[in-house]
Formats: structure tokens, C-alpha cells, sequence
DNA sequence: CGTCTATATGCATGATGATGTATATGCATA
DNA sequence: TATGCATATACATCATCATGCATATAGACG
């Protein structure tokens, strides 16, 4: 099961999620206090954020504690990364449009 | 009207749309052609792309011109930031996420 | 074993969203 | 004005999803 990074992150729950690993792992009880939603909410989403590789997560006694994985970063940068010139330096988009004269089409995806 | 960039990217019909205009801008009618849906709902994606600040449109004849612009790129690389810590130079030390456990403060080490 | 705590899952529901068809609007041109 | 092309929108439909409630699983501990 490989989940898309960008469905993954729509949701805002999940974002308020993983901001809450972002200083480390934490058991499941913890994230709930912060996610403002329902306990089987949070481990719905805590499901999601694993299958997309977004968390993993180890047993700590009856908790289980997740933690943030880099993986999907990397992709959402390595995404970004194809669009950079066009935020970097280059905001009128006549440059764009010139270098669009060569190459006009090409297939790309995601 | 702005909608969340998260949300405006998990639709993959509208990162096509998007991707279509990495080269720079395009009329409707080109995008269509690029993703492989409806022309009524390649006009309902441009929409939504407008609202979330992904494009903007200028008249061209009958037709209308779309073209990427830069600010929702800056914002995901502004959010991706936040945790580059977490995926920059950090694959020798898979267990720093599992370190600094609770009340671990953070600090740059190195 | 029985019980408590922590987490996961089945089910029903309400909301949202993507899509196609049909139609409307807008611009151009004869 | 009439006609044709390009794009937008109203409507209905189908699917997906987030959520809460109730319940199941799993570990800890008496």
C-alpha cells in the first residue's frame, strides 16, 4: 500500500498529526490530545499516515509509540524541485513562456 | 476565496494541470487535451487551481490564457521546511526521531 | 484468570468532491 | 445580426472519506 503524499496531507487532521511528531515519536494517547478528534479518529489517520510511509511505529509496552519518517519529504521536495525555477527569482511568467518555445510538449507526471 | 494547497494537489487530474503548465502558459483547450478528462471538468480543476492561488488567467481572444504562479509553491517549500531537520543528512542516525523522547530538548548537535 | 489501560477496527452516517451531459456565456468574424 | 468556436456553469450521480459509537484486540498486572 503506497498512498499519495498530497491525498495524504489534505486532510488538516493529518497535518495537525504530523506536526505533533515533528519533536519525536509519541504514543497514540498524546497525539489525541492534540488532534481535537475522536481516539479511533486518530488511529484511522495514524493508519493513512502509514500506509503513505509518512510515520512508522514501534511497540512500547501496550503503547505504540510513531514517529515521522523522512521518505515522503523527500518526495514532496524532490516535486517541488521541477518547479523551483518558477518561484526562484523569476516571477514574471514572459520567461516562462519564452523558454516554453522550445520543447513544447513533453509527457510528465505527478 | 483560498483554498488549502494540500487539498488543491491530491486531486491527480489537477497536478496533470499543473505539471501541463510547468513550461509556461496555456489555453484551455491545449490542458484538456494533456488531462484526459472533460473540458467542462479541466474548467472546474483551472477554477479551483484560481482560487488556491496556483494560476492566474488572462484573456486571449476568445480563448484564456493560464499560467502557474509562484506564492502556493513557496508556501509548501515554507511547510516542507519545518521538518527538513528530519529527511537533510540524517540517514546515518535513523534512531534520532527515537532519541529525543519526551522532554528531550532538541538542539543542533554536530 | 480477571481487570484495567491503550489502541485498532466494523458499522452507519453525513459531507464533500470528481465527473459527464447539457446549457449558458463570451468573443470573433462573416 | 447570425454563426461558430472557446470556455464556464448548473444539475445529477457516483464514489470516497472523515467522524463517532460500539466493540475487539493486545499488553500489563493483580
Amino acid at each position: 500500500m503506497h498512498i499519495d503524499a498530497f491525498e495524504t496531507l489534505a486532510d488538516p487532521t493529518r497535518r495537525r498529526i504530523v506536526a505533533a511528531l515533528r519533536l519525536g515519536e509519541r504514543p497514540v494517547g498524546e497525539i489525541v490530545r492534540q488532534a481535537g478528534i475522536h481516539q479511533s479518529g486518530v488511529s484511522r489517520h495514524l493508519r493513512i499516515l502509514q500506509d503513505s510511509g509518512f510515520v512508522s511505529v514501534r511497540p512500547d509496552g501496550q503503547r505504540r509509540l510513531y514517529a515521522l519518517r523522512p521518505e515522503p519529504f523527500r518526495e514532496l521536495e524532490a516535486w517541488l524541485a521541477d518547479y523551483r525555477r518558477l518561484w526562484e527569482a523569476r516571477l514574471d511568467r514572459f520567461g516562462a513562456a519564452l523558454e516554453q518555445r522550445r520543447g513544447a510538449n513533453e509527457e510528465q507526471e505527478t
